[in-house]
DNA sequence: TAATTACGAGACTTTCAAGTTCCGGAACTA
DNA sequence: TAGTTCCGGAACTTGAAAGTCTCGTAATTA
């Protein structure tokens, strides 16, 4: 009756033990590794089905778990969904190791390696699955890209920044403009043409367009 | 019992009359102006509600029609919104009016003017409610994005074309690339941000990207 | 050992919309 | 006028999935 509604992301918790008589630690405990499993098994049948064909089913069949297991840590469908997608990009970038090779080109492109393994050819299937998740989640569908592409916006953001400072692109570019064409190019190819937005195509995106565009006088 | 499947974009009609008798051409015909009423109310629910949460319903009750009428023309949901995507789009880019001013910044544009009309509203907010038509129907989806997508980028195309021919940008200038560009930021800024793609942010980046990457030397 | 809570499994309830069918009436043709 | 097909309206069937509940069992603590 008690059950958590909303955790996973505010879990205040309420610090003060209400009435430290008995109810308070008793019983089987929660295995926390369990959330990482769901959200794993999200993220599969995701990459497989697509937000609307997902079924609650589905993830706990994969999750080898019970359906009640999932709404006892997460309220809902979509919220399971954000949380999975924030715990996807949390292991692709890694904004402590921040390239640093003295070209731009080659510090843009170095973030984008992970794409290329087994696990970001997931990714991609998982973010071109998500139409209806934007359109009918919009709320949570932000909170959930919030995560996905902040980080790396970021880093690309310090990169330009960095050459701006070494001289070697223009002081009046438009760095935020830049950042947003990347974001775009991905969205776009992910989401709409359904391709891989390789690197060599993120290559060409660089020297053709980019460079050219921001490139000091 | 003999009723279309599959019409509205085939339409093949097998020219020969089959029974020249007389169940042929017998009874109340079909109001061909109904076809435009239901495309036109399709539009105006899409954009209202979006694709997941538009009704058949709704579209029969806005076009004062009845269910079985709409399924006497189109034989599914996301074949009906298929022809209603390439319905707007053609009131809204005319081939035949190539702008030609002389610069290409200008050219591209004035093709942008009906955006910014009440009409261009409305299209904004269909393409940015289609989310899961994209991920759940991506066949017919594509079909109808062609349809709309295919005839701008053409005349984008062109006025490049044209650019180059006058002198203004490189010959080894990226086009399709470009293109792409103008494409994606489209997309992106309706489908995920969900904010316009303004007049001035499109000049913003035809002034500050795209025109810089691909100047002349 | 007894009380308590999480667990997996699955039945169950509820909601909702696509697609079908039927009706009385209107429009068309011979 | 008779036969036919389209029309709007509405009832109906069907299917699917979100979310709830129940149950027998396992883990934890006192």
């Amino acid at each position: 009756m008690s059950d958590n509604k909303k955790m996973a992301k505010v879990k205040k918790k309420t610090l003060g033990k209400k009435t430290p008589k008995s109810a308070a630690v008793l019983g089987r405990k929660r295995d926390p590794k369990l959330d990482d499993t769901i959200l794993e098994s999200t993220l599969n049948i995701l990459a497989e089905k697509g937000f609307d064909s997902m079924t609650m089913d589905m993830v706990a069949a994969d999750a080898k778990s019970g359906k009640a297991t999932l709404y006892r840590r997460w309220p809902s469908k979509p919220e399971l969904v954000r949380d999975a997608l924030i715990f996807m990009s949390k292991s692709s970038v890694d904004v402590d190791h921040l390239p640093d090779t003295g070209s731009l080109k080659e510090d843009l492109l170095a973030i984008v390696k992970p794409y290329s393994s087994e696990h970001g050819q997931r990714k991609i299937r998982v973010l071109s699955g998500l139409g209806s998740f934007f359109s009918e989640h919009q709320k949570i569908a932000d909170e959930a890209m919030q995560g996905v592409f902040a980080p790396w916006t970021a880093m690309n953001r310090t990169l330009m920044q960095r050459a701006i400072e070494r001289g070697e692109i223009s002081t009046k570019a438009n760095i935020d403009l830049a950042c947003e064409v990347i974001e775009a190019m991905t969205f776009y190819k992910t989401n709409f043409q359904r391709t891989m937005f390789s690197k060599v195509y993120y290559g060409k995106l660089i020297d053709q367009i980019l460079l050219p565009a921001i490139k000091k006088a």
